[in-house]
DNA sequence: ACATTACATACCGATATGGGAATGTGTCAA
DNA sequence: TTGACACATTCCCATATCGGTATGTAATGT
């Protein structure tokens, strides 16, 4: 065995920055590959390759408009990494908590302090 | 160039699933790394070094005690990840509005049939 | 028909990655 | 002190991945 395959689901679609762009261009809306080439200062190939990974975990559809190809976003892709991570939301959201309460104790330390 | 540094980042850290399936371990709460490995049923120099990536990027903090050592999830880390998501879900609730719009008007055209 | 445009795919090379096995390091127990 | 235990690191290997370049293919324009 070895490395697994990693562009089989949608987080490891996502983790690579340069198709995380590609998707935040496409949440504007639909468009064709060459504005997004343009957009991303990539060459074409590459970025036919991320959407072709894109495309295979269901990121974003596709539609032919005469010699381009329009893309778009599959926002309900996305749900399972939002899901995964929302489970941890409790857990920052209590550290939060907590460091406000230590800013406290200390404001408060320093009011005492300066009495 | 070649490909790029992929585990020096919280999304490619939690690209793995394996490191995902960590961090839910941990979400319960602090563990020595024994517990993970016989949890997962991986070799325990694979769970130190995926522990190592979680390390190296936030993801999680450690604690000496004895000769054993416990990890605890760091949650704020995974924010950013959160943020970007969280981004698109306007996207995805208006597409399923619009799903729960066309089921409407199908579950209003079998009425009509039946009448 | 021919050139051009817009994309997709194939091929290549460099490198990062994960698993496995072996080894190193620090701590506790007898 | 010696051995056992808990964990980290190192080395090796197979393979996936990314970028670059070249090529294939379909649609449009002349």
């Amino acid at each position: 065995m070895a490395r697994a395959a990693t562009t089989a689901d949608v987080f490891n679609a996502v983790a690579e920055s340069r198709r995380r762009e590609i998707l935040d261009l496409l949440a504007v809306g639909e468009r064709p590959v060459q504005e997004l080439v343009d957009a991303l200062g990539v060459a074409q190939p590459q970025v036919s390759k991320h959407l072709r990974v894109l495309r295979d975990v269901g990121l974003v559809d596709v539609r032919d408009a005469g010699r381009r190809r329009l893309y778009r976003v599959n926002a309900p892709a996305l749900k399972p990494v939002h899901d995964w991570v929302k489970s941890f939301e409790r857990l920052w959201e209590q550290r939060f908590e907590q460091l406000d309460a230590v800013l406290d104790e200390l404001k408060q330390e320093d009011r005492d302090a300066q009495q």
